[in-house]
RNA sequence: GGUGCCAUAGCCAAGUGGUAAGGCCAAGGUCUGCAAAACCUUUAUCCCCCGGUUCGAAUCCGGGUGGCACCUCCA
C-alpha cells in the first residue's frame, strides 16, 4: 500500500513497524457538543483505512481519543451548570450514536484525556528533565527553540513561524511559539494534582501521552484534519520525540476540509451543521457515500444536492444487492454459461481494480467506480434461472468491496404479513387482469413503506428510501 | 508577509507522459396492462489561459488568471 505522507509531501510505500500489525492514532472530538459534518470526514476516512487494512490481513490497533478537558469543555459546562465530567459523558454517548449511524466502527481504544493524567505528568517531567520544558507560576511550557527539528512537519522554519505568532496577555513564555503543556488552575476549573501544583493538561500533550500509551513510542499512522498539521501535530512530534529521542510517527495523514456552499464552515457564518442536524433531513449512509465519493485529501463542498446524488448512487448499489438476493431464489445448480462466466470475470476484475485503488493512498472514488462496473453486470443478468455459482461469486465480491467501504449496512427487512397479503391479492388481481384493483394495491403497499415492481419472475418489493 | 493546495462534461469526481473511469441529472428507445427498476443509445476532439519540453501532455516545466487552506487549541 502507498500512503501520502504529509511530512514528506509524497506518497510512500507503507511498511509497518511490526510486520502484520498496524497502529493508528486519529485525533478525536472534543466532547462539548454533537460532532459536526467536518468532524465526520476524518472519522469515516480512518474507519475505511482501518477496514481496508484489516481486509488485507493486518491486525490493526486503532486509537481515537476523546478530548474531555479544555477551554471549550469548561465554558460549555459552566453555561449549562453541569460538571465537565457530566458534559463529557453525555457527548461521548452521543458520539457513539452518531458514529454508529454513519457506519463507523468503535475504535480499538477510545482513551479520554482525563483518565491519563499520570502519563501526561510523567511525559512533562521527562521534557523538563531534558531541558525542553519550563515551569512558570504553575504553568509549564514547551521550549520550542530547544527542539531543533521544530517545524519539520509543517515545513516552516522558526523565523517564519514566529512572524505569525502572537502572545496572549498574561502568559509568561520565553518565546511566543512556546506552547502550554500544563495550565495552572484558574478559579472554578477542574484540576489535578501535579508537581507544579493543581492544574490541567494542555491540548497537545494528551495526544502524545495517549498515543504512546497504546501504540508505543514509535507507531505507524497518525491522522486528523489538515488544520491539525500545525500546531497540534507539530507539537506532538516535539513532545514525543523530545521525550523519547525516537521517531514518533511513520506516516502522517491529513484529510481535506469540508466547505458548505463553497464557504468554510463556521459558527459565525451560520453554516455550521452537526451530524445530528443533518440526520433529520438525510440518510446517514448517503452522507458516508458522499464522503467517500471524493479523495480524502481534496477539499469537498457539502450541499443538499450532493447528498441527494450520493443517495441515488447508494440506491443503485442496494438495488444490485437486492437483485442478487432475488436471483438467488431461482438459482440453478449448473455450470455457468458464457455470459455468467463474464460476470465472474468482472467480479475478479472489479475486486482487483478496487484493491489497487484502495492501495493507492485510499482512492475511494476510483474504488467505487470499480464497484459500479460489477453492479452494471449484475443488472444485465436474466430475471431468473442464473447459475448459483456465478451469483455467489458476484455477491461475495460485491459484499467484500462494500464491507471495506462500510456501505450497504442496512439489512433487507422481512415483509409484514399485511404487505404479504396485499401482494398475494395483487398477484391474483393481475392474473384476473383487474388492473384497477392491482394499482390500488400497489399504492397501498407503497403507503405501507414498500415499492413494488413486476418482473418476469413475479412481484419484487423493496423498502422505500 | 511565510508555507502549501486546487482548477476535468449540466452537477459530483477518478485519471499525473500514450490518446478522457465511475456516479447523479437529461433526451430517445426496449421491456411493462400501466408503472417502477433495469438494459441500449446520445451527452468533454477535449481537461482555466498563454508559452515551452516531447514522436506524443489533462498529465512534465515556466508564466498568468481564478479559488482555497495553514501560520489564531476550527476536523
Amino acid at each position: 500500500m502507498r500512503l501520502y505522507n504529509s511530512q514528506s509531501r509524497s506518497k510512500e510505500e507503507f511498511i509497518p513497524v511490526h510486520p502484520g500489525k498496524v497502529g493508528i492514532y486519529a485525533c478525536g472530538p472534543t466532547v462539548y457538543n454533537y460532532f459536526h459534518i467536518g468532524n465526520a470526514r476524518p472519522f469515516i476516512i480512518f474507519d475505511v483505512l482501518r477496514r481496508y487494512l484489516e481486509s488485507v490481513g493486518y491486525e490493526v490497533t486503532f486509537v481515537q481519543n476523546f478530548t474531555d478537558i479544555d477551554d471549550k469543555m469548561i465554558n460549555r459546562a459552566n453555561e449549562e451548570g453541569i460538571t465537565v465530567k457530566a458534559l463529557a459523558d453525555r457527548y461521548i454517548k452521543e458520539y457513539f450514536t452518531d458514529a454508529k449511524a454513519l457506519g463507523i466502527h468503535p475504535a480499538t481504544v477510545h482513551p479520554r484525556a482525563t483518565e491519563h493524567i499520570p502519563q501526561i505528568i510523567a511525559l512533562i517531567e521527562t521534557l523538563i528533565d531534558n531541558g525542553l520544558a519550563y515551569e512558570t507560576n504553575g504553568d509549564v511550557y514547551y521550549r520550542v527553540h530547544a527542539f531543533p527539528r521544530y517545524g519539520c512537519l509543517c515545513g516552516q522554519n522558526l523565523e517564519d513561524l514566529e512572524s505569525g505568532a502572537r502572545v496572549s496577555i498574561g502568559e509568561q513564555k520565553e518565546d511566543p511559539l512556546d506552547f502550554a503543556l500544563w495550565k495552572a488552575q484558574k478559579k472554578g476549573e477542574p484540576a489535578w494534582e501535579s508537581p507544579w501544583g493543581m492544574g490541567r493538561p494542555g491540548w497537545h500533550i494528551e495526544c502524545s501521552a495517549m498515543s504512546m500509551e497504546y501504540l508505543g513510542e514509535t507507531f505507524d499512522i497518525h491522522g486528523g484534519g489538515k488544520d491539525l498539521l500545525f500546531p497540534h501535530h507539530e507539537n506532538e512530534i516535539a513532545q514525543s520525540e523530545g521525550a523519547t529521542g525516537k521517531p514518533y510517527v511513520r506516516y502522517w495523514m491529513h484529510n481535506g476540509f469540508i466547505n458548505i456552499d463553497n464557504e468554510k464552515m463556521s459558527k459565525s457564518k451560520g453554516n455550521f451543521f452537526t451530524i445530528r442536524d443533518i440526520a433529520k433531513e438525510y440518510d446517514m449512509e448517503a452522507v458516508r457515500m458522499f464522503m467517500l465519493s471524493a479523495h480524502y485529501r481534496s477539499p469537498v463542498n457539502f450541499s443538499r444536492e450532493l447528498v441527494a446524488q450520493a443517495a441515488s448512487a447508494l440506491e443503485r448499489l442496494y438495488g444490485a444487492r437486492d437483485q442478487l438476493a432475488f436471483l438467488m431464489k431461482t438459482a440453478e445448480d449448473r455450470e455457468p454459461d458464457a455470459d455468467e462466466q463474464q460476470l465472474m470475470a468482472q467480479a475478479d476484475q472489479s475486486r482487483q481494480k478496487f484493491d489497487a485503488a484502495m492501495a493507492d493512498d485510499l482512492n475511494t472514488a476510483d474504488a467505487i467506480a470499480a464497484l459500479f462496473e460489477l453492479v452494471r453486470e449484475v443488472f444485465k443478468l436474466p430475471q431468473a434461472g442464473v447459475s448459483r455459482q456465478a451469483l455467489q461469486k458476484a455477491e461475495q465480491a460485491m459484499l467484500q468491496m462494500t464491507g471495506v467501504l462500510g456501505l450497504l449496512l442496512k439489512q433487507t427487512d422481512g415483509i409484514s404479513p399485511e404487505v404479504k397479503a396485499m401482494m398475494d391479492e395483487r398477484a391474483q388481481a393481475r392474473k384476473d387482469k383487474n388492473w384497477k384493483r392491482s394499482d390500488e394495491l400497489r399504492d397501498a403497499i407503497h403507503a405501507a413503506g414498500y415499492t413494488l415492481e413486476d418482473t418476469a419472475a413475479g412481484q419484487k418489493v423493496r423498502k422505500n428510501v
